[in-house]
DNA sequence: AAGAACGTGAGA
DNA sequence: TCTCACGTTCTT
């Protein structure tokens, strides 16, 4: 059954080794479809359907953001593909992944704080997140788990999407091994499919049941934020809302938090008034916010230590814009994009 | 201008 | 106290 599926999971090999995850989950956790999903394979299979679409996500988002900007849609694809080539080979082989990035940090902990868009709501739903790889927890990895981590939680979802709709000929494709032969490489229309799964691998036979589909996405909500749909329409609507009565590119974030009318935002790098320049928070519902998975092999990833990054494609699309900015908040795309995933 | 390094706010 | 990551400054 499995081989037919262009998808190896971290827990298709069997437990044999009976290493206990050390991701418990919480009884009150709002991911009923991820709970104990390395019991049920359908359940990981959703997992994967996830890791899929966040990938889809943001490549759909970067087309329509840099497709004159760039040659590729992917702004660091081509730099991915030159620093990865050499590095997947023993990704596959080696018991340690091959960057140096802390992914078991990263993955496995909870993504931080999101703007949910209340003042006072501060991150309740974040411990929802990140049902996916959970059992990589803490530094202390796993002999065995590694391997899965690297080939698999990012290779995976990396091969499937940049293995299409991406300008790298089947030779220089350094994850021939996971994309299906059925698929040409070159087949980028998929990236314009909005509102739909375009950059899912065809998955071999097994077809994609569209509850699974429907009851995913709801929950993956705001993706980190775990909010759920209602929620991030919420946020959205909130969003757009502050944004017309205060013209700062806050992105909803918690201007009321500061008491400053402002939004605090509007401070940049020399706001001389003095007043409180706080940090502002990733929006939780634009593409990058919605990704999961650090993508380990650019420069944010790799320079963890002293970088002090999120990864680049998880760069919240709002906190990348200057405080100042302001038009360009509507089309924005991460909203909009959020959006189309329900319609 | 872009990227790297650093300081530090914020949350757990 | 620790980690994450935003904002600033420095470097290339
Ligand atoms: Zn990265
Ligand atoms: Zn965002």
């Amino acid at each position: 059954m499995s081989s037919s599926v262009c998808m190896e999971t971290p827990h298709a090999h069997g437990h044999t080794h009976g290493h206990t995850h050390n991701y418990n989950p919480t009884p009150g956790r709002d991911f009923p479809l991820q709970i104990d999903s390395c019991v049920n394979p359908v359940l990981d299979y959703s997992a994967q359907m996830e890791r899929y679409r966040s990938f889809a996500t943001f490549y759909k988002n970067s087309t329509a953001a840099a497709a004159a900007a760039a040659a590729t849609p992917f702004p660091q694809t081509a730099k991915i593909a030159r620093i990865a080539t050499p590095l997947f080979p023993s990704a596959r082989l080696s018991a340690m992944p091959p960057w140096p990035c802390d992914n078991a940090m990263l993955w496995g902990r909870k993504p931080t704080a999101v703007n949910v868009n209340g003042p006072h709501t501060h991150r309740t739903g974040m411990s929802r997140a990140e049902p996916v790889n959970m059992h990589m927890s803490g530094k202390h990895i796993p002999q065995d788990s590694a391997l899965p981590m690297g080939a698999d939680n990012f290779l995976s979802p990396l091969a499937a999407e940049q293995c299409r709709g991406l300008p790298v000929t089947g030779a220089e494709c350094m994850n021939r091994l996971k994309c299906p032969p059925s698929v040409p490489p070159g087949g980028a229309g998929e990236a314009d499919r909005s509102g739909t799964f375009g950059g899912m691998p065809p998955l071999g036979g097994l077809s994609l049941p569209p509850g699974v589909i429907v009851m995913t996405t709801l929950h993956s909500g705001a993706g980190s934020s775990g909010v759920t749909m209602s929620d991030s329409a919420f946020q959205i609507a909130n969003v757009a809302a502050d944004c017309q009565h205060s013209g700062s590119s806050c992105s909803g974030s918690p201007a009321a938090l500061n008491g400053n009318a402002n939004g605090s935002c509007s401070s940049g790098s020399s706001n001389g008034s003095g007043a409180a320049k706080r940090k502002r928070k990733r929006c939780g519902v634009c593409a990058p916010c919605r990704r999961r998975i650090n993508c380990g092999v650019c420069s944010s990833c790799r320079n963890r230590k002293t970088g002090h990054q999120i990864c680049k494609f998880r760069k919240c699309e709002e906190l990348k814009k200057k405080p100042g900015s302001t038009m360009e908040r509507a089309p924005s795309a991460g909203a909009a994009d959020t959006f189309r995933w329900f319609f």
